[in-house]
DNA sequence: GACTCGAGTTTGAATTTTCTAACAAAGATT
DNA sequence: AATCTTTGTTAGAAAATTCAAACTCGAGTC
């Protein structure tokens, strides 16, 4: 379905581009003292006058303290989105690999377009799925090795009911260690 | 973590705008005998010349029909494409809405952008995950409220136990007819 | 047939992000 | 200090997507 999405009029909002380049900063900056042109070009894999431009941009935007061959440095602000983004890519990177089996490089990839497209609640929702996946009493690691097994040969009605009989064991457990507190 | 991803140097692949205006063209199709760009630019939200020079460049690319002034329709890999696209929506849109609980509205708008950013191995992974949590014996649709609850509250012991011992009665009737085949 | 009006197109321009080539500054090395 | 190397910047251009303004086509209507 494509919706017509209201387009953001005029307004200063930060584009895919700027948050990865803020994203980067905030992540070197966490490595090394200092925050040179040459390793951010390195690591957003452009060369540097690209990364001049966009510091003069960011700058004037007033999410970086920018000055012409002076290190860079992150405002409040720019921090605050750095630090977000890098949070969610965090979170989907771990969805994607440990929940829906994505092969890690993939995923590191497709975590990097997807940061930029999902809201911070829709994120928050996503870490508590993926935080009661493994402390809820009827899922949890055995749970989702079994999906796994599910997810490469389908429903195989012997599996499930073997599955299903281990689980109960497993359940019975942790009924009685919940009860006797 | 922003990672340097190989750029798809000179290849015809497909940008994010192009798979929207085929999605778009090939829903319209769906409902309608013809597609206009009045109703493309309506559904993209976009004026009409931008249709225009879009088509122009769909048509060279080979995903669409086009002559001026004539009605548009897909090739086979116009239709392809445009097909797959929506199939994403769809998936993505289910998972936001019904599993992460994501408002209708919100649910739909992050669809619509990471439609473009998860491949179809990502998206198979996720709907086989969607189905095992509706047919898993240990999850289905009370293993789903309960983590609304989580997700509203938090993890609170007596929920949890309560909740917990429900589904010690659940389970036993599942397993039983599991065996009763 | 001439007119009108909605749909579609052309033209030319703006924005964003990127590049290459050439230039300038800073730091090391001798 | 004079030079070399690395790092960073400017300038100019390209690709992609969009727009507004002006023009054209086609289908009726009088």
């Amino acid at each position: 379905m494509v919706t017509a999405a209201k387009k953001e009029s005029k307004n200063r909002t930060l584009t895919p581009a700027m948050e990865d380049y803020l994203e980067a900063i905030y992540e070197i900056g966490l490595e090394k003292r200092i925050v040179r042109v040459k390793d951010i070009a390195a690591k957003m894999d452009v060369k540097m006058p690209t990364v001049t431009s966009m510091l003069k941009n960011l700058g004037a935007r007033g999410y970086i303290n920018y000055e012409k061959y002076g290190y860079v440095d992150l405002t409040g602000e720019g921090e605050n989105v750095g630090r977000e983004i890098c949070r969610k890519h965090g979170v989907l990177y771990r969805f994607l690999k440990d929940i829906l089996n994505v092969d890690p490089k993939t995923a590191d990839e497709e975590a990097c377009k997807m940061e930029h497209t999902l809201g911070s609640p829709t994120l928050d929702s996503l870490i508590k799925f993926m935080e009661f996946i493994q402390t809820c009493p009827r899922t949890g690691s055995s749970w989702l090795e079994h999906f796994q097994e599910f997810r490469e040969h389908g429903r195989t009605p012997e599996k499930c009911e073997e599955r299903t009989e281990n689980f109960a064991i497993e359940f019975k457990e942790r009924v009685d260690s919940l009860k006797g507190h």
